[in-house]
DNA sequence: AACCCGGGGGG
DNA sequence: CCCCCAGGGTT
């Protein structure tokens, strides 16, 4: 096509949006941005980028706090360790590189955290670099306009496209190109609906020629999503403390406060949770501590239908049961008070933002 | 190559 | 209900 990138951009100077980061070329700002804005819609990560700016002004200021602070302003964002990298990476960019943004694409694309995409990001809008970025609204512009079905959650679809998007990168003003198309790809070249009547393409086009708008870009994959059972135990002490544990494993969450989890394979009623508790273990002060040799006053289920929490793979089935205990200096139990201090899954957030405590 | 990792919003 | 989002890491 003649000059695919001289419309776009002659596109994109018309369409813009004023994003925040868009009034900076300081490496800082637009890595942050970028970590934020990994599969995540520009108006859900805008109040973290503002968060974490005012927080934290500098690379520096990141990296000196502590990891739990991050996480907790994380907290509600998702992919958790976007955030644990990002803090590992401020460390490394403050103490060991004095604090100064490696500048080209393959000193960036090193960093923990940071992948083809962000660092073709940063290093064309930071440095100029032309390096083409490829992300999911570049995969649907270009599958579009040139009628390419490769399958883009292949390795061979990842290579052909980042290869046309090298080829057609403007070499002059590549920040202006990478920015241009994937914002086409956000507000005109949308998955649902496109805008093809005026679209400055649309001559162009051969999935709108040959009307295939809708099944392009394709992708072959399929998620699967698996259920799980979970039982929290929320733990009541007559002295209002309950007990919140660091998830340390792999897996959801890592990094993030839950409390006591008994996982089952299927949904439990109130007997089968009373009999699976007998082998259940917490984690105590020193090593851990059987559930069974707590002094337990009460087991309460406090809603008889399981939250359903869906994630992009799992589809979790959550209980929550109210276990009054007294009081033991065997666990390290918090204030209910303090709660709000942790950062903790949205299913655990949004629960306890409606659950009275004082009741049980 | 296949799988894992969140949460939200649009249609 | 399904799909997608300024993807990256691990196995």
């Amino acid at each position: 096509m003649l000059n695919f990138s001289k419309k776009l951009i002659d596109w994109y100077l018309q369409n813009k949006r004023a994003l925040p980061w868009r009034t900076t070329r300081d490496p800082y700002y637009i890595w942050l941005s970028e970590i934020i804005l990994q599969q995540t819609r520009v108006e859900q990560g805008t109040p973290y980028y503002f968060r974490f700016t005012s927080t934290f002004p500098t690379i520096k200021a990141l990296a000196d706090a502590d990891e739990d602070t991050v996480l907790k302003l994380w907290q509600g964002l998702g992919y958790y360790s976007r955030a644990r990298n990002l803090h590992s990476t401020a460390k490394k960019i403050a103490y060991e590189y004095d604090s100064i943004f490696p500048d080209t694409y393959k000193e960036i694309v090193k960093l923990k955290g940071v992948g083809d995409y962000t660092a073709s990001a940063i290093a064309s809008i930071c440095f100029d670099e032309p390096t083409a970025v490829v992300d999911g609204n570049v995969y649907r512009v270009l599958s579009r306009i040139f009628g390419i079905d490769t399958p883009i959650d292949s390795t061979l679809g990842k290579k052909e496209f980042k290869a046309l998007a090298q080829k057609l990168i403007d070499v002059r003003d590549p920040a202006t190109f990478n920015q241009a198309i994937m914002e086409f790809g956000a507000t005109q070249c949308k998955p649902k609906n496109p805008y093809c009547l005026h679209c400055p393409f649309n001559t162009d086009c051969i999935a709108f020629q040959q009307g295939k708008i809708e099944s392009l870009p394709y992708k072959a994959g399929k998620t699967k999503v698996r259920d799980r059972f979970f039982n929290y135990l929320i733990l009541k002490t007559p002295s209002a403390h309950t007990l919140l544990q660091k998830r340390e494993e792999k897996g959801i969450w890592q990094g993030l406060f839950d409390f006591p989890l008994l996982e089952s394979d299927v949904d439990l009623e109130k007997t089968e949770l009373i009999a699976q508790l007998d082998l259940f273990s917490l984690k105590g002060v020193s090593g851990s501590v059987a559930f069974k040799s707590l002094k337990i006053k009460s087991i309460v289920l406090e809603s008889n239908e399981p939250i359903i929490h869906k994630l992009s793979h799992q589809k979790l089935n959550v209980k929550f049961w109210v276990v009054r205990i007294a009081d033991t200096s065997e666990l390290q139990t918090i204030p209910i008070a303090d709660f709000k201090k942790y950062a903790v899954p949205r299913v655990i957030d949004r629960f306890m933002e409606s659950f009275d405590f004082e009741n049980y």
